[in-house]
DNA sequence: GCCGTTTTCGGCCCGACTGTTTTCAGTCG
C-alpha cells in the first residue's frame, strides 16, 4: 500500500508550498494527503483498474495531483517534490512540531542561520542566537527552547479511556465555579476519538476572569503558554495541552459545533453554509449581519438542512451528504448494552473471581457476562485445558442457582477465548467447545505471519462451526504494537458468510476492530459484538470506549448482539 | 491545485493570541 508514503509527500509539498507563499495550492496539497491517507483502497490498485481517469475520480484529487501519483507508481519518486527539497533541504516535520513554529519561521531560521533540524535549532537557540534576528526576539527564542523541551517531555497522543477520569474531574471542577452555567468538552475527547492531542473545554460564565484565574492555577498544570479574556492554554504534567474558552451563551452551540470539530467536518459544512447564503463561524450562524443560530448545535444544523450530528461521526466521510444524511443511522446509544462477552477471571490472568465479576457487572446494570478464560496454548496465563474448563462451567451452574435463589436475574454464561493455532485450528477439542454457550476465538501468537497465511489462520477458524466470535481480530495495540498483516475485508468477507461476530474489544488501547472497518462490516450485514475484555472489575466501565468505537462506524443497536437479552442473543450465535 | 443544481473562471474558513510591531505577521485550532 502506497497511500500513506505519498500523504507524507502531499502533506511536505503543502509546506514547502506555504513556505514560498503560494496561494491556495497548499490547503489543496493538504487536502489530498488527508484524504489519501484514510483511503481504504491502494491507489495502485486504483490505478491499475482505472488508470488516471479513476484517480481523478477521488474527490480532492484533480489532474495534477492524479499525475503526480501515476509518476511515483510508475518511477517512485516525484521530481516535483525533489525539486522542493533540493530548494529547502530541511527537515520541515520535525521543525513543525515546535510549537510555536511554522512555515514562515522555518524559512527566516533557514536563511539567517542554516538550521535544518532540530539539532541545529536547539545549538542556535541555546547560543542565543536567535533572539537577534529580524522580526523575531528574546521571547521567540525563549519559546523555542521552551518548546523543545516540551517535544521531549511530550508523550504524544494520550490513550483516550486511560486519561478521561481525569478529564472528567477538570470539567467537573470547572462547573463548580462561580458563575460558569455551561462547561463541556470540545474536540477529540468530545468526538471520543481512540487518542487525544490535547484538551478542549468550553464554558459559559458570567465571570471569565475567574474562571482563567482558576485554570490556570489547578495543580495539573506544568506550565501555561497562554492567558487571555476568552482563551487560555496550559501544558497539562500528563503531556498534553489543555485549552479552554469562555464563550457568551447566545454563541454557545456555534463554539462547541466549531470547536468540537473535526476540522474537515467544519471546513466542509462553512462550504455548505456559504453556497446557502450563511456566514458560520464560532459565534454564529450569519445572514449578512444577522445572527440567524447560535445558542445550540441543533438549530446550526437544522438551518443548514441537516440533522443533529452526533460529535463521533463528524469527520467529512459522508455525514454532510445530503443524501447520506437523510438515512444516518441511528446509532447504538451509551446505555444500551444488555451484556459483555468477555470476561476474564482469577482461573486464569484476571484479578478477580467469577462471582466478583458478576456483580460489578450487575453493578454497572448488565444483566449478563459470559466467561472467557483463555485456552491451554496460553501457558503464561495458566490457560485451561478441556478438564479445566469442564469444571468452571459447573462453578458457573453453581453460582448462577446462587443469583436464581437471591432472586436476581443476573445470568452467567460459559465461554472461553480460544487460542487459533498456527494453522487456524483450536486449542480445545470440538466436544468441549459445544457444550459451552459461547467460543470466542483469538490470536495471540505468531504476528509476523505473511498477510496471506495470518488470513488464512483466522478465516479456517471463522470456517469452525463451533466459534461464534472473533476476539480483537487485529491485534494491535495502541501507542505499543501495530495489527499483524491481516485482510480484514476478506476476514469480514467469511465472518459474512458464516455468521460469525466480529468483536470490537473496547479495552482502551485495543479498540479493534477499528472505526473503519465496523462501519465496512455493517454494511456488508456482518454483526458485531462489544466486549470490555475486563481482567478487573473496573475494567467494565470501558465498554464506553467500545460503544464510542461502533458509533464511529456508524454502528445502531441491532448490529450489535449484546443489546440483546441474552436469550436473544444467544440465538444469533451459530 | 481543486471544484461547479449560480460558475469551466474565479473563488477557496476564520478569529484569538502573541510578539515584534507602531498597524501587522505568524501560528494555532
Amino acid at each position: 500500500m502506497i497511500n500513506q508514503e505519498l500523504s507524507k509527500i502531499f502533506k511536505e509539498i503543502s509546506v514547502f508550498l506555504e513556505i514560498k507563499g503560494v496561494a491556495f495550492k497548499p490547503q489543496a496539497f493538504e487536502k489530498a494527503a488527508y484524504i489519501i491517507e484514510s483511503l481504504q483502497e491502494d491507489l495502485k490498485d486504483i490505478y491499475k483498474s482505472g488508470g488516471l481517469k479513476a484517480l481523478e475520480d477521488i474527490p480532492g484529487i484533480g489532474k495534477g495531483i492524479a499525475e503526480r501519483i501515476e509518476e511515483y507508481i510508475k518511477t517512485h519518486r516525484i521530481k516535483d517534490y525533489n525539486l522542493l527539497r533540493k530548494e529547502l533541504p530541511v527537515d520541515i516535520e520535525g521543525l513543525r512540531s515546535v510549537e510555536g513554529i511554522g512555515p514562515k519561521t522555518i524559512l527566516h531560521l533557514y536563511k539567517k542561520l542554516g538550521i535544518k533540524n532540530l539539532e541545529q535549532l536547539e545549538k542556535f537557540a541555546r547560543a542565543g542566537k536567535i533572539r537577534n534576528i529580524e522580526g523575531l526576539g528574546l521571547k521567540t527564542e525563549e519559546k523555542i527552547i521552551k518548546g523543545l523541551e516540551f517535544l521531549k517531555g511530550s508523550s504524544g497522543r494520550l490513550i483516550l479511556g486511560f486519561n478521561m477520569p481525569l478529564f472528567r474531574t477538570i470539567l467537573e471542577r470547572l462547573k463548580k465555579i462561580e458563575g460558569v452555567k455551561n462547561a463541556e468538552f470540545a474536540g477529540s475527547v468530545r468526538r471520543m476519538q481512540e487518542t487525544v492531542g490535547d484538551l478542549d473545554i468550553l464554558v459559559t460564565s458570567t465571570k471569565p476572569s475567574k474562571v482563567m484565574d482558576f485554570f490556570v492555577s489547578m495543580p495539573e498544570i506544568q506550565a501555561v503558554h497562554e492567558r487571555g479574556k476568552t482563551r487560555s492554554s496550559v501544558r497539562l504534567k500528563v503531556g498534553i495541552d489543555a485549552d479552554l474558552r469562555v464563550i457568551s451563551p447566545e454563541s454557545y452551540g456555534a463554539a462547541l459545533q466549531y470547536f468540537t470539530g473535526d476540522k474537515y467536518h467544519n471546513i466542509q459544512l462553512r462550504e455548505i453554509a456559504i453556497k446557502q447564503g450563511y456566514k458560520l463561524n464560532e459565534y454564529g450562524l450569519y445572514r449578512g449581519q444577522k445572527l440567524m443560530a447560535g445558542k445550540s448545535e441543533d438549530e446550526i444544523y437544522k438551518k443548514l438542512g441537516f440533522k443533529l450530528m452526533p460529535p463521533e461521526i463528524r469527520t467529512n466521510h459522508g455525514e454532510l451528504d445530503f443524501e447520506l444524511n437523510k438515512k444516518l443511522p441511528d446509532l447504538i446509544g451509551y446505555g444500551d448494552l444488555r451484556g459483555d462477552l468477555q470476561v476474564q477471571t482469577d482461573w486464569t490472568d484476571g484479578e478477580h473471581s467469577i462471582k466478583e465479576m458478576a456483580e460489578a457487572a450487575k453493578e454497572r446494570g448488565l444483566e449478563y457476562i459470559c466467561i472467557t478464560d483463555h485456552t491451554k496454548s496460553l501457558a503464561m496465563t495458566g490457560g485451561s485445558d478441556e478438564k479445566k474448563l469442564l469444571k468452571q462451567m459447573a462453578e458457573i451452574d453453581k453460582i448462577n442457582s446462587e443469583f436464581r435463589i437471591l432472586n436476581s436475574k443476573f445470568k452467567i454464561l460459559k465461554g472461553a477465548e480460544v487460542n487459533i493455532m498456527k494453522d487456524g485450528t483450536l486449542d480445545i477439542d470440538d466436544e468441549t467447545l459445544a457444550k459451552l454457550d459461547v467460543v470466542g476465538a483469538a490470536v495471540h501468537s505468531l504476528f509476523n505471519l505473511s498477510e496471506e497465511e495470518q488470513t488464512k489462520r483466522i478465516i479456517k477458524a471463522i470456517e469452525n462451526p463451533n466459534v461464534d466470535i472473533i476476539f480483537h481480530p487485529t491485534g494491535r495495540i495502541i501507542n505499543r504494537r501495530p495489527a499483524y498483516p491481516v485482510n480484514v475485508e476478506e476476514l469480514l468477507n467469511a465472518a459474512k458468510r458464516t455468521k460469525t461476530v466480529m468483536e470490537i474489544d473496547a479495552f482502551p488501547d485495543r479498540l479493534d476492530l477499528k472505526d473503519e472497518y465496523v462501519r465496512k462490516g455493517i454494511e456488508m450485514g456482518v454483526k458485531f459484538s462489544i466486549d470490555s475484555d475486563a481482567h478487573h472489575i473496573s475494567h467494565f466501565q470501558y465498554l464506553e470506549y467500545g460503544i464510542a468505537q461502533a458509533r464511529r462506524g456508524w454502528a445502531e443497536a441491532k448490529d450489535i448482539i449484546n443489546t440483546r437479552s441474552w436469550q436473544e442473543m444467544l440465538k444469533l450465535l451459530k
